[in-house]
DNA sequence: CCGAAATCCTAGCAGCGCTAGACAACTGAC
DNA sequence: GTCAGTTGTCTAGCGCTGCTAGGATTTCGG
């Protein structure tokens, strides 16, 4: 019995293994640096090992984009701690949000861009995406009922300024110098 | 001279054939089926031919995006005539903005998701960009004038939350039936 | 009519995601 | 201790990708 715990443990720990090698290979390099045959290299292992881990490298990208998303649900949470004011507390978080979304483009872009089969819509989507949203949802429903507007519609409007930001940014679609200007007019509007 | 010129205008002809199959098979199977034997086979031509016109794949997808980008320009000017107040003009172009974007997905994404080579920023862009950015700028400025603030990073903000909206909503990130909710809370804010 | 130039195609390279089938190693029963 | 059976891993290869070198064919200018 206790073999077969060692087997399960040992697979797990690799599998964990080459999901750490695809972050760290798409951090450094890029997503298109990361296939895999390179990946397979980085592990140590051959190709096929990873197929016996994940149904494809979409899977694998999906596997980094939900331990991303945990990262970035606590972040969010921690920004919003120790502030009272609701919009105060909804901008701590969106500046939470963009600076994660600056410091890791490759994680910020297998959770929210890349075409990952993750389900999105409420239904039976991993808990770290949840409570990801969550942490976005919880500050600007408060923010949204302080301004007198409908929630829901608010929520996932913010929640497209701040995706929308963090994306148009990265390909220098948005000027540097405004980046603090842009965030005056997200504080006075939401 | 005139076969020069007869050579000439065949050759502006097939590049434009080029650029118009590549924008319908990316519109009908999306950018993944425009493969260069694919894009050759539609123009009765074969592969290398496309090199003789573009510098690689990037650079076709470029082509299409400029020609998308004239487009979205027209449509977003067309949206905002006739309006005089500030508000309501600048309502007008987000909705034809998300309608745009919402009917030519693939239009869309050339211009401003994929990794194209456009330059973006103001130095040598073409006019198309220009034109495609002044249509939000201008009713933007006036709206934030009209709400006190400084326009540059409120332009940017809105058009940020514009692309949010229009590519969160295609990957089901964005529930449909908040579609409202969303545009009354764009029209209150904005 | 003939050399020169432009045009186009066949064939191929290296790399991609993914998989079939062979081989080795380890497990558990006798 | 030995042998069947399971499990794990690898080598080799398929069909595809973007892209390019080289030669054949056509067309032009004198």
């Amino acid at each position: 019995m206790a073999i077969k715990e060692r087997r399960a443990r040992e697979r797990a720990e690799r599998e964990q293994l080459i999901v750490r090698a695809a972050r760290e290979l798409a951090e450094t390099e890029g997503w298109d640096a990361v296939t895999t045959r390179r990946l397979a290299e980085r592990i140590e292992y051959s190709q096929p090992v990873l197929y016996s881990h994940f149904a494809g490298k979409d899977a694998i990208v999906a596997a980094v984009a939900v331990e991303g998303c945990a990262e970035l649900a606590v972040r969010l949470r921690a920004a919003a701690t120790d502030l009272d004011d609701p919009r105060a507390a909804f901008a701590a978080v969106a500046r939470a949000y963009l600076a994660f979304a600056a410091a890791n483009p490759a994680l910020y872009d297998a959770i929210f861009t890349m075409a990952n089969p993750l389900p999105f819509g409420t239904p039976d989507a991993p808990a770290a995406l949840h409570e990801a949203f969550a942490a976005i949802a919880d500050p600007a429903t408060a923010s949204a009922t302080a301004a007198g507007l409908d929630p829901a519609g608010y929520t996932e409007l913010a929640w497209s300024a701040l995706h929308g930001m963090a994306t148009l940014a990265r390909g220098g679609r948005l000027r540097p110098e405004l980046d603090a200007s842009r965030m005056a007019a997200f504080t006075a509007v939401f």
